[in-house]
DNA sequence: AAACTGACTAATA
DNA sequence: CTATTAGCCAGTT
């Protein structure tokens, strides 16, 4: 069940702006509990839904939507996405440009 | 307590 | 580039 990991997890993935994605190692290790990226999923699956966590802008490290037992869940994450401005490859993966760099935050997407 | 599960990853081939 | 493998770790059964 909940443990206090949860809300650190939470309170990074607040932190991604709009129109940006990180991946769930990246959320884990910002969290301080490097290698918990599987634990980042799980705490997100617990939302989906019903809170103010973006969770849709977490993606897996290669930058695709995480494969999920509803397949129709994947899809409505994807039009949040685009819904925000982050765009797909035909490969289903997000451009380089949309990931999230925390501090070293250098250019706009475009 | 032991085995299983999963919205993961990095390393190899 | 894609596919396979082994490591990962809290929550469930």
């Amino acid at each position: 069940m909940a443990s206090d990991h949860y809300a650190r997890i939470y309170k990074v993935v607040r932190r991604i702006p709009r129109g940006r994605v990180a991946s769930y190692g990246q959320i884990a290790e910002l969290a301080g509990i490097p290698r918990h990226a599987r634990q980042v999923g799980y705490a997100l699956h617990h939302l989906s839904g019903d809170s103010d966590v973006p969770w849709q802008r977490v993606l897996n490290a290669a930058g695709e939507i995480a494969k999920r037992a509803y397949p129709e869940d994947a899809r409505w994450q994807r039009d949040l996405l685009e819904e925000e401005g982050v765009e797909f490859d035909v490969r289903g993966r997000v451009l380089r440009k949309y990931f999230w760099k925390p501090r070293g935050r250098r250019r706009q997407p475009d």
